[in-house]
RNA sequence: GACCCCAUCGUCUAGAGGCCUAGGACACCACUCUUUCACAGUGGAGACACGGGUUCGACUCCCGUUGGGGUCGCCA
């Protein structure tokens, strides 16, 4: 049997980092199963989704390269389905209807929370006579639970787990209103879609048994089920959209490369061996469930940024442009020239080794894009101070001779110089970078001043001088 | 509170009873390289939560303790 996982997601808000790892080990396991990968879109609270979270979600899946490989199934559209199972359900005597208010609901969880016991409903209308059914309350069908013996999973990766049944009680599969809950139609939809895999946050881990009583009920084979370990933030709670996490485009937004994200995530909860950096096609191949670890990981920033520099070292100069290009223009106040544009190809290879991420990158590279006169910041003023100025108008006027503006020449007029005027080097190199940048920090300043071009160049440096 | 799960450096992890003097990665600290900052390279510091078993031998198996987490919705 060829294996179909399925991401499921409820759209109420962004595809945040756990769900997009979730959706990830899915994905991997479909490919590397050679089954299939379905997305789910679990809209059955129609008061909390909306149409602004699922385009969220299939954004943040089709940036990451997680698209489904159907059309998204949503389940709301199979309401009459779940109902249609409910009323088979009702009909065999495995569920009944509960007249309950919420209200009464709340004051039973509250008398329990008082009387220290589990808090469970306690099965009122289980067994009562529908004939004292109040007839201005419009019922909820429940799940008539199991009460006796014990259920086991055998989590594919926590191992067997088991639980009493009478821990569990008669879950809402129909609200009032008649729409189905999220408990009875993850079964119908599973079962109905074939799914063989459930690969889920362990959150779910309890709703695994309720989910497996009603696969019995209904005569169904449930799937495997593989509850792999949450993500947790720095202070160690469950990261979730009211807890810290962030959406993925918050991580486009930050600068860090898909790639990378999806290869931080791998080894977060799954490990192959040492490996750390590694490609999608590897993670394909070396995927396994059974390699997935148990306890919870933290989310950690710093090695995200550390994976994505390799990435962006490896990436091609006009992919990083184009990453840049809003960035820049937003500094710039305007579109970026092609002068510039030029400039940025040519110091891409030394600036990206420089950068984890693309603000970063931004950042490193602005002296390409910003035009003359460069504003100095406080380094750069200091570097641009007392003797410096006039090394720096000597070495202009060798530099302005120049028969060739290329590297090489640039460096031996420097170098000449410096010999010449017997000082080390860096006591002319820093104010020509101070001059060429405004700062004080930048790749090698004769790449710098090659390809900036003779008049830029120069013109920079009569800046710098001109500014005492 | 009840139930369930988890537990190796600060963080992510390797480890399937002897291969462990516990390995790698990030972060951290030195040094090397060097015109600055990075990159790279070298080195350093840094962990098997605790207590009992089982075994000739436990990071690895069992039990307990402690700690952490999750779930207990007409949310998913």
């Amino acid at each position: 049997m060829s294996v179909v996982t399925r991401f499921a997601p409820s759209p109420t808000g962004f595809l945040h980092i756990g769900g997009a790892r979730t959706a990830l080990f899915n994905w991997l396991y479909a490919r590397h199963m050679g089954g299939k990968y379905l997305l789910r879109i679990e809209d059955t609270d129609r008061k909390r989704s909306t149409p602004e979270a699922i385009d969220a979600i299939l954004d943040g899946l089709h940036w990451l390269g997680l698209s489904p490989d159907e059309e998204p199934v949503f389940q709301f559209s199979c309401r009459d389905r779940h109902a249609e199972v409910v009323q088979q359900l009702l009909d065999q005597g495995l569920a009944y209807r509960c007249y309950c208010t919420p209200e009464e609901l709340e004051a039973m969880r509250e008398k329990a929370k008082a009387e220290k016991r589990s808090m469970r409903y306690d099965g009122t209308w289980r067994d009562r006579d529908p004939v004292d059914a109040p007839a201005d309350i419009t019922p909820v069908i429940r799940f008539k639970a199991l009460e006796d013996g014990e259920t086991v999973i055998n989590d594919a990766v926590q191992g067997a787990v088991t639980i009493a049944n009478s821990e569990m009680d008669d879950l809402i599969m129909l609200r009032a209103d008649g729409t189905p809950t999220y408990m009875l139609s993850v079964v119908v939809d599973d079962h109905d879609m074939e799914i063989t895999h459930v690969i889920r946050g362990d959150d779910h881990l309890t709703n695994a048994f309720r989910q497996t009583h009603i696969f019995n009920a209904l005569g169904w084979t449930p799937p495997i089920y593989a509850h792999i370990p949450l993500i947790h933030g720095p202070d160690g709670a469950k990261l979730s959209k009211r807890h810290g996490a962030l959406g993925v485009d918050a991580y486009r937004d930050m600068g860090y490369l898909p790639e990378a994200v999806l290869n931080y995530l791998c080894r977060l909860g799954w490990s192959h061996g040492d490996d750390e950096f590694f490609s999608l096609d590897q993670a394909i191949s070396w995927f396994d469930i059974a390699d997935i670890n148990k306890g919870a990981s933290r989310f950690d920033f710093d090695k995200l940024s550390n994976l994505n520099g390799k990435y962006i070292d490896d990436a091609p100069p006009a992919r990083l442009i184009e990453l840049s290009r809003h960035g820049i223009e937003e500094t710039l106040g305007k579109p970026l020239s092609k002068i510039a544009e030029q400039r940025l190809t040519k110091g891409m290879p030394s600036l990206k080794s420089r950068s984890n991420t693309i603000p970063q990158l931004i950042e490193n590279s602005s002296f390409y894009f910003l035009e003359r006169p460069l504003a100095f910041d406080a380094k750069a003023k200091k570097a641009l101070t007392g003797e410096a100025l006039s090394h720096l108008a000597s070495v202009r006027s060798s530099l302005g001779s120049l028969s060739e503006w290329k590297q090489e020449n640039i460096e031996a007029a420097v170098k000449d110089y410096v010999k010449t005027a017997d000082i080390k080097l860096g006591t002319v190199a820093q104010p020509l970078r101070a001059a060429f940048t405004g700062t004080n920090i930048s790749p090698g300043i004769f790449e710098v001043a090659a390809i900036l071009g003779r008049e830029e160049a120069l013109g920079r440096i009569d800046d710098a001088v001109a500014r005492q």
